[in-house]
DNA sequence: CGATTTTGACCAGCGC
DNA sequence: GCGCTGGTCAAAATCG
């Protein structure tokens, strides 16, 4: 019925501002009532987040802002500081187009248990969450190419999807040219689809430590080819390789390397971090950034939130709402 | 030669 | 139930 529906660039009015506003902070879903989007503009990586001056709509910095749980959590959720200790309940949703109120449902814990799925298994442990992921399933799948065994992979298939579920998702827009923002991790592409309604593909990536089961789907805008969407799927339960290194001096901002904490940096660090080198590469250094999270009654003020374009269709950033004293 | 990318096929979920 | 779409697999190709 709804051709809108299906087509999320036609009608998310999220895409319309970005197409229309693309230099300013950008407001959107102002229909949304239970919950907030924020999406940033950040002229360079080294300017702080407060140049906001028009945020009908909670900041992303206000999400954060007086709460360094919040940001502590959001950076394990993005594992960030590199801290894996905590475990962060993985999205229970058994639709893919989840609206809000799917999404506060998982939110609602972020807490060890989960509310009426499956989830708990995976939620459980972060080792198991390996299993669902593509590697895992590959070494474990018995490589029937030889016998052509058709049917075995069939099941096989089948038994994995069934594990399948949804971790915590962080996106953000880049404005870049870099499809594959250089973030610190080591990404493998394991597939790419077209997007309906898009000259432009979106790319699937693994990261590619062992037991890593972080994800990160990359896609450009169609209509503004200048924005990169990327969305981070998982926490990873390693370090960063470029941290490791040292300081990711490469890659990341001179705000950043100033800072040796992430716990005790603003948000903009956990940002910058993310960010792509291309800022050091000359590229376009305007950055949006949205992140979504479920609507929670302990986090009025706080929320951010997820809309269903495309991508983002059911993010659920448990970790926003878990430090709620 | 191992790691990564490409690409067609497959599967599950959802709307109709 | 059918068709569409998103997400994933895995063999082949390519890269370093």
């Amino acid at each position: 019925m709804s051709n809108e529906k299906e087509d999320p660039y036609n009608y998310d009015p999220f895409y319309y501002n970005i197409q229309h506003r693309t230099n300013r902070p950008v407001s959107v879903f102002p229909f949304f009532n239970d919950n907030n989007l924020s999406v940033y503009n950040q002229q360079a990586p080294t300017q702080s987040l407060q140049g906001f001056d028009d945020p009908p709509y909670m900041s992303f910095t206000d999400c954060l802002h007086g709460s360094v749980d919040h940001y502590n959590t959001l950076s394990r959720a993005l594992n960030v500081s590199c801290s894996s200790s905590e475990v962060i309940s993985p999205i229970e949703d058994g639709s893919k187009k989840t609206g809000a109120g799917e999404l506060s449902a998982a939110t609602n814990e972020n807490l060890p248990s989960t509310p009426n799925s499956s989830i708990s298994n995976s939620s459980s442990n972060d080792g198991a969450t390996e299993e669902d992921s593509g590697k895992i399933k590959k070494d474990k799948q018995p490589k029937e190419s030889e016998d052509g065994d058709g049917d075995a992979k069939k099941v096989s298939k089948t038994k994995k999807k069934e594990k399948r579920q949804k971790e915590p998702r962080f996106a953000f827009l880049t404005k870049s040219e870099i499809d594959n923002l250089e973030d610190g991790y080591r990404w493998r592409k394991y597939g790419q689809k077209a997007v309906k309604n898009s000259p432009y593909p979106r790319s699937y990536y693994r990261c590619t430590s062992q037991k890593c089961t972080v994800k990160k789907r990359v896609e450009r805008s169609f209509q503004d080819p200048s924005l990169v969407i990327t969305t981070y799927e998982g926490q990873h339960n390693h370090h960063c390789p470029a941290t490791l290194r040292g300081n990711a001096t490469g890659m990341l901002p001179p705000s950043l390397l100033a800072s040796t904490s992430i716990g005790q940096s603003f948000p903009q660090d956990l940002l910058t971090r993310l960010l792509p080198a291309s800022n050091q590469q000359g590229d376009q250094t305007s950055m949006f950034y949205h992140s979504l999270a479920p609507q929670n009654q302990q986090l009025q003020q706080h929320q951010l939130y997820s809309p269903d374009y495309g991508l983002l269709q059911d993010l659920v950033p448990s970790f926003i709402h878990k430090q709620q004293p």
